[in-house]
Formats: structure tokens, C-alpha cells, sequence
RNA sequence: GGGCCAUUAGCUCAACUGGCAGAGCAGCUGACUCUUAAUCAGAAGGUUGUAGGUUCGAUUCCUACAUGGCCCA
């Protein structure tokens, strides 16, 4: 049907996919500044959303990326021929138009055409008016629909690119220096996850997408660059659900000289600096609750929340095998060889997380689940490290690096008898990095914050597919 | 990987206990020169996700598969 109309258009010698057109003035602009506006000519342009017709005149709302706007047309202002052709337009065309600003007898600013021409035309129809596309599949298969005619989705995306803008200008503000480093590794390290293997063929060797950039920024810090971020894409080849995504963002910074009290500090300026200038508000609504962001938030070592919320205190549990009990008397399962540190953070993950809904600071893990992480002076079966948690959420995890090149490697084979154990999550041994410890790498501080989950509770978005524009789907 | 739920017109949704698959919006034809969910009149639109099965008869019951959602691991 709508090919016909194309056909009609070409015929009566108008291209219905037209150029280059220059527009003096927005929707949201001429509403926001109405008295500057009045009665003068603007061009205009964007996607006809809605149309009324009344015989020789009628009125078309007019969509732009900053809003909406209401077109009025009249036969005797446009002339019979550019009349039928405002007639025979369809929802979704995009048009440029020309006319003055004015307010209708109903008080609606709208623009009166003197002139308008062709953009593009639409070939298919746009869904429904007021209900709007729902089909949450459908949603994210053709995000541009999405977008086209639910405006809260667009105002998500806009949000995100500001809270992601913030950061670097927060960043850089303070002397980090944005890096790229590879996406592609021979070794896949950084985190505990499994990782996508692809194939260079020129090279005839394995690669595999980044779990996380970590060991190179790392590399970084010993060739002295001293204070390094990078804001992208991690990939994690594991299952998908409301809180997880395939391919996801990360921030990662790393300050040398730093430790991980110093990275508390500037997670929760960072967080809550970015959430009131993109928010306005330290208070942001999910799910029904109210999370505070203002600083300071609560601390808790690891072993203090699980004996809150398991009532269990683990300092009077010393051996592998005490734990194992405990963890049994807690209806855990845990690996027949599993170790006091693991069994700690099996606790933690059922018993704490959950409850952990206001941002919070769970610090001092077990050294045996964080092999990057330097361990604590005093009670070195535990490392400075942190991990913030809003709404049951691991928004951010951080360490005092290890930079000690022998302990390092010590931890790298005690993960690969876990591998070769059959632990596909754990991790793999790294030469070059431990080459580059060698050289000496300051103390250092680094911090990671998932930057999807982040924007999910700036935005009151319950998925992690609507925070990402096209989300992994199976095709169809 | 397991459990539960969903899939009907381009979109949003109906259809009682198994009995002719229906409405609104969009689209089409026509009327209307200040409407805004415009209004009014008319006509049209379907392999009910796919493949089987039960039945005189299946959108409805059963099985498998596909896709998605939620929960759990």
C-alpha cells in the first residue's frame, strides 16, 4: 500500500527521500521560548507522529529529538496540490517544514505551514498511538521502533550518555588519563569468568574477548602512567539474565600511590557526584525503594555483614574443615574441599547480598577469591578489597593491587589447580604480567563499577536490557 | 541447566466449559477550514508462533519444538 503512495509520490515528480535540509529551530526550543518565537518563520523537521484532518485544513504532531510539536495545515496557505499531498501522508513520514510559530484558539503552540517537503518517506507503520510498542521482544529486536514511540526509553539512553560523560569529566578533572587497551587477549584474565574464544587467522592463533582490561591497565601503571581509566566493553560468555548482559560496560581506573581506603573515598564522591548532577537528587526510586546516595555509606568488613545477616562469626571458625561444617549447618553446598575463604564468600553471596539495599561497603575478602588483590598487613587470609552493593547489586569492586611479582604468581598457580580441577572461571596464568611486576609496580589502587548496573539505578530501569540500546538476543 | 507463564490482524488487547475469531488504533474510501485519543459514514484486514495428536469439531485439551518474560541454580 505504501509502496503504491511512493510509486504516486515519484510519479507526481517529488522525491520522497529527500536531502540536505537546514533547520532554524526545535521542537523543545520553541516551546521552551515561546515569546522569542512568536509569529516568527522557522524550518523545522522531523517525524509526523499523528494527523487530524478537517476537510481543507487540518493538524499533524510533529516529533524531533528534543519533543513535540503541533503542525497546522491549510489548504488556503499551501496551495490545493501540497494539500493532497499533506493528505496523503502517512504517520512516520519524516518532512521538513516551514511556517510561523503561533498559538492555536485551544492554547497550543504550533507551528502554521507555509511550505514543507519531503524527507523520508515511511514504508511501515508505526505502532499503536497510545499504548505504544509493549512487546518487550519486540522492544529490543527493533530498538529504533522502541525509540521512535516510547519517549521515556529515549530520555534512559540520554541519561546514560550523561552519567557516562560525568564520569570522564570527573575523571579527568582529577589527572586520569583515558586509555584503550586490547579487546582481544591471548590470555583472559582480570576476572573469574569465561571468556569468548574467537580466532585470528593471519596469526593462526586463539584469541579471547576481554573478561576485563585490568592486567593491561595494570601494565600501564608500571610503565608509570599513574593515574589511568578506560570506559568499555567487557565480554562474559555466561548466561543472560535481568542484571546480566554478554557484552557490558565497565569502568576500570587504577592511581598509583593509592590503596583501597583511597578508592572507597572516591567511589562514593564519584557515584554520588555523577547521580546529582545527572539527577538532581541524592534519592533515586527502584523497585519501590528509595536508595540514598549521599556519602558517607556504610562500611562493613565481610565477616562482620555475614555475622549481621547469618549469625555466624567466622573469626572463631579457623579451620577449612570448621567451615565446611558451618557452612552445612546453613543448608550451603560447598565443594567437599572447599576452603574457609570460599566458604566465607558462599555465605556472603546467600545470606548478605540480598539484604544489602542502601549503598554499602563490604570489605576484606578472602584472599583465596581475590588473586589480584593484596593481601591485609595484619591478617593476611584476607586482602583490601571492597565491593559496594546497592539493591542486593555488586555495583563496584576495588583493591590495593598486588604488586608483589612472587606472591603473585604463587596465587595465578593456585588458580590453575582450581582450572585444572575443572573451575573453567578461574584464573589463568599470566608470564608477561607477572614480567611486568618484575619491573616494580607502585602500590596501587584500582577500582572497577559496572557502568549498565550503575545506570539501571540512576534511571529506575529492572533490566539490564533497557540500559542497553541493542541487547544480545538469539535472532530470528 | 530446571520450574512457571506468554505467543491471536501492522500495534494494543478480547473470545465463557471445545462450537461460525472480535474490538480499538493504524491503513483504505468519503464528509468536515482551530483539532489534539478530533468527529461522522463505509469497506477491508487472520495458516490464532511451528509441527504433530485427541475430537464430528481445537485459539481453547495433550506432546514436541521455536522465541521471549519471570523465578531458581
Amino acid at each position: 500500500m505504501r509502496l503504491e503512495k511512493l510509486n504516486e509520490l515519484k510519479a507526481a515528480g517529488i522525491d520522497p527521500f529527500g536531502v540536505r535540509f537546514e533547520r532554524t529551530a526545535g521542537a523543545a526550543l520553541i516551546k521552551n521560548n515561546y515569546s522569542e518565537y512568536e509569529g516568527k518563520t522557522v524550518k523545522i523537521a522531523g517525524r509526523i507522529m499523528s494527523k487530524r484532518l478537517h476537510g481543507k485544513a487540518g493538524f499533524a504532531n510533529m516529533q524531533d529529538m528534543s519533543g513535540n510539536i503541533q503542525l497546522y495545515f491549510r489548504q488556503d496557505d499551501v496551495g490545493k496540490e501540497k494539500y493532497e499531498l499533506f493528505k496523503k501522508m502517512d504517520i512516520g513520514d519524516i518532512l521538513g517544514v516551514e511556517g510561523e510559530v503561533f498559538t492555536t484558539k485551544k492554547g497550543e503552540i504550533s507551528i502554521h505551514v507555509r511550505d514543507f517537503t519531503y524527507l523520508a518517506k515511511s514504508l511501515n507503520p508505526l505502532p499503536e498511538k497510545w499504548h505504544g510498542l509493549k512487546d518487550v521482544e519486540l522492544r529490543y529486536r527493533q530498538r529504533y521502533v522502541d525509540l521512535i514511540v516510547n519517549p521515556e526509553v529515549k530520555e534512559v539512553f540520554i541519561k546514560r550518555s550523561q552519567i557516562i560523560k560525568e564520569i570522564r569529566r570527573y575523571l579527568d578533572e582529577r589527572g586520569f588519563l583515558e586509555v584503550e587497551t586490547p579487546m582481544m587477549h591471548p590470555i583472559a584474565g582480570g576476572a573469574a569468568a569465561r571468556p569468548f574464544i574467537t580466532y585470528h587467522n593471519a596469526l593462526d592463533m586463539q584469541l579471547y574477548l576481554r573478561i576485563a582490561p585490568e592486567l593491561y591497565l595494570k601494565r600501564l601503571i608500571v610503565g608509570g602512567l599513574e593515574k589511568v581509566y578506560e570506559i568499555n566493553r567487557n565480554f562474559r560468555n555466561e548466561g543472560i539474565s535481568t542484571k546480566h548482559n554478554p557484552e557490558f560496560t565497565m569502568l576500570e581506573l587504577y592511581q598509583a600511590y593509592a590503596d583501597y581506603t583511597d578508592m572507597m573515598a572516591l567511589t562514593e564522591d564519584l557515584v554520588s557526584t555523577v547521580m546529582y548532577k545527572v539527577n538532581g537528587t541524592m534519592i533515586a526510586e527502584f523497585e519501590g525503594e528509595k536508595i540514598d546516595f549521599t556519602p558517607p555509606w556504610t562500611r562493613m568488613t565481610m565477616l562482620e555483614a555475614i555475622e549481621k545477616y547469618a549469625g555466624v562469626d567466622f573469626n572463631k571458625i579457623k579451620t577449612d574443615e570448621e567451615a565446611r561444617k558451618a557452612a552445612a549447618d546453613l543448608k550451603i553446598k560447598v565443594e567437599p574441599n572447599a576452603t574457609r575463604g570460599e566458604i566465607i564468600n558462599e555465605v556472603f553471596e546467600a545470606f548478605v547480598e540480598e539484604k544489602l539495599i542502601q549503598p554499602t561497603f563490604i570489605y576484606g575478602h578472602p584472599v583465596e577469591i581475590s588473586p589480584l588483590a593484596k593481601r591485609n598487613k595484619d591478617n593476611p587470609e584476607f586482602t583490601d578489597r571492597f565491593e559496594v552493593f546497592i539493591m542486593a547489586r555488586e555495583i563496584a569492586n576495588a583493591f590495593s593491587e598486588l604488586n608483589d611479582p612472587i606472591d603473585q604468581k604463587e596465587r595465578f598457580l593456585k588458580q590453575m589447580e582450581k582450572r585444572a580441577g575443572g573451575d573453567a572461571e578461574a584464573h589463568m596464568m599470566d608470564e608477561d604480567y607477572i614480567n611486568a611486576l618484575e619491573y616494580g609496580m607502585p602500590p596501587t589502587g584500582g577500582l572497577g563499577i559496572g557502568i549498565d548496573r550503575l545506570v539501571m539505578l540512576m534511571t529506575g530501569s529492572p533490566s539490564i536490557r533497557d540500559v542497553i540500546l541493542f541487547p544480545t538476543l538469539r535472532p530470528r
